[in-house]
DNA sequence: GGAGAAATATGACAATTGTCAGGTTTTGGG
DNA sequence: CCCAAAACCTGACAATTGTCATATTTCTCC
């Protein structure tokens, strides 16, 4: 069983700014959990009663919608924090969260959580600013919904998966999406998607092998988005 | 001069968490701007050293993009506290806002506010709760951006525009945009939002005069959004 | 109140995206 | 390794949206 204090994953939120007693408490009530490939981690409209802290494996989070699609808002990878807003908020999430590949993750009780806001004033500055940061990320991200293309938004969401979860050795994406988990991150149909990365092929700037796709030319890509 | 502790528009935000003794603080150094309609409050890249609370008059809050359209982010009436996130952060601004209407805005220095971050929970966990509702907006517009069509958002943003702004005595929408605002709050071109309008003129959704519209048929919108 | 500017409106057409239908390839479990 | 299911891909066409050109109406301010 690992130890939260010991975890190097806290580094990328806001739980480094907790001090190692605080991380020894939460080590404590903490619970580990594997989770597969597919399965859901939450729901949305579910009360959580704590956080999922990510250590490894990539997520989606995502919303139903009435035609039955799922919209998916964000990939979230180790480091980040799923159910922070829910917490904050004291609401039922507001999205779903599944895992997109085999899952390490750690359970926090809300308590545990909690009870550091309002006596860590360094813990709470960390949340206040990943909650702004969280929030400059969402608008942009609306901003480009708004008033980018698809070709736009393919091109951009590519180099941000680059950027994000990296290439393996190959130089393929680390993170491979399904076509249809990819229309969705950029908000079209699966065929629209299919086409624009055949059109993305045909001009060199990406490789594919099945579902794995490998970046060629970044400054093509770059000077589309 | 009006104090802060005997203005009502507080109860809308964050302040509300704020003591008598820590009001009158922020009430003696505070400055009273009033902007004219088209006038910018702060522009995207700005430091801005403190924030703006907004007592009358709406405003949007928008970036500007390459094509040099501006896309409009979210309309912001009384009681918003603009520049709230870059303070939290510690950015310069994301966004840009303008006057939508004549306004009276009351900037609070930038310390004012830091200061109580710490030392008073109840107003911590005012801002943070309002950050997670501010990122859940959000992350709900850009669902909607990235799967609804022109018609289901211009049907959603006339709602929104009536509870949020509300109606005049003949019934028409308090707050009107021109065209080619509400259409970037759509995300849309001005044509396109132009004929989405006669359309639901036609349909006996809605009735308008010069810029200004009435809303007929609630339901009927709602049904379509 | 009138002139000029700005905003609203409409037509015609192009470009983009969505949908349906059908194929081919890949994947994962036994 | 094989087979069924899932994922991927392509074509044909429809629907939606964007663009440009050009009226018409409304607003502004002198």
């Amino acid at each position: 069983m690992s130890r939260c204090e010991n975890c190097i994953i806290r580094q990328l939120n806001a739980l480094k700014a907790l001090s190692k007693d605080e991380l020894k408490a939460i080590s404590d009530s903490k619970t580990e959990r594997r989770i597969k490939k597919g399965e859901k981690i939450f729901d949305e409209n579910e009360s959580l009663d704590g956080v999922f802290c990510v250590r490894s494996g990539a997520s989606k989070l995502s919303k139903l919608q009435e035609n039955g699609k799922d919209q998916i808002v964000k990939i979230a990878g180790s480091g980040e924090v799923l159910g922070k807003r829910s917490l904050i908020a004291e609401e039922k999430a507001n999205l779903s969260a599944t895992a997109l590949e085999d899952m390490d993750v750690c359970f926090i009780p809300k308590k545990e959580i909690t009870a550091k806001i309002y006596t860590n004033p360094a813990f709470t500055k960390e949340l206040l600013q990943q909650l702004a940061q969280d929030l400059k990320n969402s608008e942009n991200s609306t901003i480009d919904f708004a008033s980018k293309t698809v070709t736009q938004r393919l091109a951009h969401t590519l180099l941000h998966l680059k950027s994000q979860a990296g290439e393996d050795r190959d130089g393929f994406l680390s993170l491979s999406l399904t076509r249809e988990d990819l229309a969705s991150v950029i908000g079209t149909a699966t065929e629209s998607c299919i086409r624009h990365i055949a059109t993305f092929k045909k001009k060199g700037f990406i490789e594919t092998q099945a579902k794995r796709i490998k970046i060629l030319d970044l400054e093509g890509l770059k000077a589309l988005e």
